[in-house]
DNA sequence: AAACAAACAGTCAAGACTGATTGTTTTTAT
DNA sequence: ATAAAAACAATCAGTCTTGACTGTTTGTTT
């Protein structure tokens, strides 16, 4: 019926997804192979097959979730004209992206890439390309009169930190209110503005 | 020749910081009995006595490895006047701590929270606790305007989230010089002050 | 010093995971 | 139509972990 390469695309994303949807909701040590494989109701010799090691299967989770994450990061500014940026709504939409789960699979994802160096030599220029098109948006419309490369790069990296740190705090205290109220404070001081403009 | 209750101090000191140690080097999920064991030159027989599960085990070690982060936390702090304290030289002590390994240590147990329940009860009360501490620190040097207790906390978590979140990013990137000029951003922007000081 | 309790040592059984192997079905190319 | 290759299925061997169990040494109490 279905063509090899069209057999090839479904097996591979429903093993991909299978693998990313049990790094949110078993963490990285609970994602074993049998494990997966139930989830996207395939045998062993299936996944075998298309991925010969866990390492290989997670490399492609690992970019596959990184697409997922762009996407999100780009859903909405993507459409916004330059410059014209209410900062209160993009810290609120960029919440939003941080309390979904994706954020959650790339943070289990790190931090066993902390302690496993084959895992880190493949997310560690995946995490790199992914900063570097935040720092491209953050140019684009929160940045625009900052030249120094520098700057942009840090104020970035700022950014992501705090929005890292907040959603990591949201594993042991769901306040959301309190996470509102923070990136309110974050807003009001002028933070992710700087010099001659502000929110 | 050592009273029991002597023996007992030093096996499961030499137990915990075994089991920390471990946590730091190869992440909550290589932190098992047998290699605490090995690495703590001790029985599992001696582990199993004093700490009959390996729930019992990560709790104590827990309540440990909160004393010590509190302990880095009040270092520098303790011995300063209230309201009196250089901003960046702040920043950079605690950056200092961050950077130190009992963050790491925390970031497996929090993360590894996320999908253990079990864990998550008993890390969630000590980490609220810990939170509870900074937010005195907070007010004490940096918010002694703020009235409104709404404001401190939240205020505490951004600081938090931004520590935590460049700590983790420094997982994969070990740019300590990108860091500190995030850092010098937050400050400079007055992120770390609210209404009426600056830095 | 005798009896008791705590501390420590070593081993075992059940279960889980990864990588490998062998066998079966489905698609493709000649 | 048929041989080759890809996709899929099922099982196995080896290693690891946890909790349990039995025996030995060391300290305490009376």
């Amino acid at each position: 019926m279905a063509t090899q390469a069209e057999r090839t695309a479904q097996t591979t994303e429903r093993l991909l997804d299978a693998t990313i949807a049990t790094l949110i909701e078993r963490g990285y040590a609970g994602t074993s192979l049998p494990f997966v494989c139930r989830r996207a109701e395939m045998s062993r010799g299936a996944q075998q097959h298309h991925y010969p090691t866990k390492e290989s299967l997670v490399a492609a989770a690992v970019r596959r979730l990184f697409e997922q994450r762009l996407t999100e990061f780009q859903g909405r500014l993507a459409s916004t004209p330059a410059g014209v940026l209410d900062l209160s709504d993009a810290a609120e939409f960029m919440w939003r992206v941080y309390t979904g789960n994706t954020f959650y699979a790339w943070l289990e994802l790190v931090v066993a890439s902390r302690t496993d160096p084959t895992l880190r030599e493949v997310i560690a220029p995946v995490d790199a390309l992914l900063v570097t098109r935040a720092e491209k948006m953050c140019q684009r419309f929160l940045l625009p009169f900052v030249t120094d490369p520098n700057e942009v790069t840090a104020t970035t990296r700022l950014i992501l930190s705090i929005f890292d740190g907040l959603a990591m705090h949201r594993i042991l205290s769901r306040d959301d209110a309190e996470a509102r109220r923070a990136l309110r404070i974050a807003t009001r001081q002028g933070l992710f503005t700087v010099k001659g403009r502000d929110a």
